[in-house]
DNA sequence: GCGACAG
DNA sequence: ATCTTGTCGC
């Protein structure tokens, strides 16, 4: 099978089939040291879900001062299946990404990284296009077992699939639903969490993720 | 067959 | 995701 940029319709069954051939790279770290740019990306719609609208907001590190924010606009390619959501929602990432007059060093994404059925949720598949390290930061959970969550800001719990730790529960803020971290691609768990608590301000949500989600949906 | 199910 | 006002709490 061929699979092009910008042919990204697939059968159901053809994206299962090429989601079990692509391996997202999960290392103890990627010389994240010289990280001086952090992007954030998230997926809106727009006319009934008729247009996809993508979102990437570029953030100096350290500071978190917004350095670039780019909108890219489509027709919608998919419906949302669970499970499936990085073919309805990367391509339209990705032209966003080519937008982007400063490339970022490190990407956070809405949504799983490897913490997916098939280990590619959205933000490993898009981690292996750009080939960038890559977190998945979801609001909820799409596979995976985990117990309480102290209520500490910070605190975290594994998230169990099996034997398997697939990712993080996290306690980003007090007395607020937690957030799902995964690695996507090119960093570790206990990378990707420490980057998001390093990201964290004073909301539920990382700036990279929030500012991007905001922009998504055309809000503030 | 019956739920669960990122965004 | 999106449709939507006020309201409870730190």
């Amino acid at each position: 099978m061929s699979v092009s940029l910008h042919e990204w319709t697939l059968s159901p069954e053809d994206a299962i089939g090429l989601q079990t051939r692509l391996a997202p790279r999960v290392e103890r770290q990627d010389r994240l040291d010289t990280i001086s740019r952090i992007a954030g990306v998230d997926i809106g719609f727009e006319q009934e879900g008729e247009i996809t609208r993508a979102a990437v907001v570029v953030l100096e590190w350290p500071g978190l001062a917004v350095l670039e924010q780019v909108v890219h606009r489509e027709p919608t390619r998919m419906p949302y299946i669970p499970g499936l959501l990085s073919f309805r929602e990367v391509p339209a990432a990705l032209e966003a990404f080519s937008l982007l007059a400063l490339p970022p060093h490190l990407v956070m994404v809405d949504g799983q990284g490897i913490a997916h059925p098939r280990r590619l949720g959205v933000a490993s598949h898009l981690g292996l296009w750009l080939d960038l390290p890559t977190i998945g930061v979801a609001k909820s959970r799409l596979c995976g077992w985990h117990g309480e969550i102290p209520p500490q800001r910070g605190d975290w719990m594994p998230l169990w699939d099996g034997d398997e730790i697939i990712g993080a529960v996290l306690r980003s803020r007090q007395n607020v639903k937690p957030i799902y971290v995964s690695p996507g691609h090119r960093l570790c768990l206990e990378t990707a969490v420490n980057w998001v608590v390093r990201c964290l301000v004073r909301t539920k949500l990382p700036e990279p993720t929030r500012l991007a989600d905001r922009l998504a949906s055309r809000r503030g």
